[in-house]
DNA sequence: GTTAATTTCAGAACGCGTTCGAAAACTCGG
DNA sequence: CCGAGTTTTCGAACGCGTTCTGAAATTAAC
């Protein structure tokens, strides 16, 4: 490590790729065949080079997708969010589910460990938008965060839910009649077994933002009632 | 395929594995080095079989997670839940949570897409429950569907964030300072960047089973309100 | 006893994400 | 102009889940 106050601005060979172009690429080949086939292998052979060549522009597959999510997530338009406090955590959280529900794949990545330590600025600009609305509220922030959580996991289960369904039809691939479950025991599980194929039934956006309502006026009453 | 209707009940070279002696291995294996390293060849070569040999007692690996998961799934005591519908819903939930803060590693199986037809009667029953619960408090069908989802959801969720501080400590792998994000804008995130490593602080059981009463309210009352 | 059918077993191989090590192509100090 | 240092590129290889193909071991039929 030589001479480290005296920053050497180019050496070493010229790169023929970069960082957007493989952005580009990848963002390319999950319009036209979905994220799960993306394969670093092919998205190298799409830009005509080797694969491990990638990994000195990315750091991982995950890394890689993470950059997307967050280009994509700059672009998602951060509306005028309310002043009351309640109201702006719900129109953070409804504007986070519209966002997902745009990007449905974004949602199946972000079910990752630690997923949102790698957000970047604007994508958490709404992250924070529920969590000051929260304290605004009256929470402690211990309990903004838990808000926070609870909004973020009843969102994305409802938007995995739906991707889900449209992708296999409202059955699941382990069944075969249509019916969402295969065997069931009508005798021990009547009303699931009731149920039949309407397990898979959408909630349409109103209802998302119904049942999000409820959610967290529960959540911050309880907040309240905590710091109390 | 000759002579349909004559079952041979014995022919073919005798099995040398089982899919007990599979699962009983595996078991073995997750206990001692963790779900994430559990590799169908290590299993195999644990048994003293051929890898490919694995094949025929079991579909895939998701397949055998889910075998386990219901094995374990067996074992959960079903308390007698309480009578009166919403408590009904609340104690079922709280023994899912339970029974998943136990083997955290089910919950990370289980967030995959379409899981809940592939578990078996006896997990299925604590659903079962849940969906009862909230019809027999007077929500349409679907609305209960809906209320489990959430609640499921929320409890996933609650689940993961705890095993994954548990693994990697307050801080996410991408993080250095012991704060959980790593170069957060404190100009344009205030609040986020106060959180600082607090982002992981758990919540304790009883914070859960309290933002699940103010869910399982919410949603109820909606149930009820979508009925009329 | 021979042959056919059937079931289990396993080696070879595929594509995957990823790592290692060496070669290529550049800048810069001398 | 020449090596030293540095950065990019890429072929080879590893372990992974999984599939294919064929061999081995048994029962059933004749």
């Amino acid at each position: 490590m030589p001479q480290v106050n005296a920053p050497r601005l180019k050496a070493g060979r010229p790169p023929t790729t970069s960082r957007a172009q493989i952005l580009a690429a990848a963002r390319g080949l999950i319009d036209r065949n979905g994220w799960e086939r993306l394969t670093i292998r092919k998205l190298a052979a799409e830009i005509g080079v080797g694969a491990t060549t990638l990994y000195h522009h990315v750091q991982d597959k995950e890394d890689l997708l993470f950059l997307l999510i967050n280009e994509y997530g700059e672009q998602v338009s951060h509306p005028g969010l309310p002043e009351e406090p309640r109201e702006r955590v719900i129109a953070a959280a409804a504007t986070i589910h519209d966002a997902l529900a745009a990007w449905p794949w974004a949602a199946e990545v972000l079910t990752t460990d630690g997923f949102i330590a790698r957000l970047g600025d604007s994508p958490l600009g709404l992250v924070e938008a529920v969590v000051a609305g929260a304290i605004d509220y009256g929470c402690t922030p211990d309990h903004a965060v838990y808000v926070f959580r609870s909004i973020w996991y009843y969102t994305v289960g409802e938007i995995l839910v739906r991707s889900h369904t449209a992708r296999r039809g409202n059955g699941a691939a382990t069944t075969h009649h249509g019916a969402f479950f295969g065997n069931i025991d009508a005798e021990k599980l009547p009303h699931l077994a009731a149920l039949g194929d309407r397990w898979a039934v959408l909630a349409p956006r109103d209802t998302y933002v119904d049942g999000l309502r409820a959610l967290v006026d529960g959540l911050l009453a309880q907040g309240v009632a905590a710091r109390a």
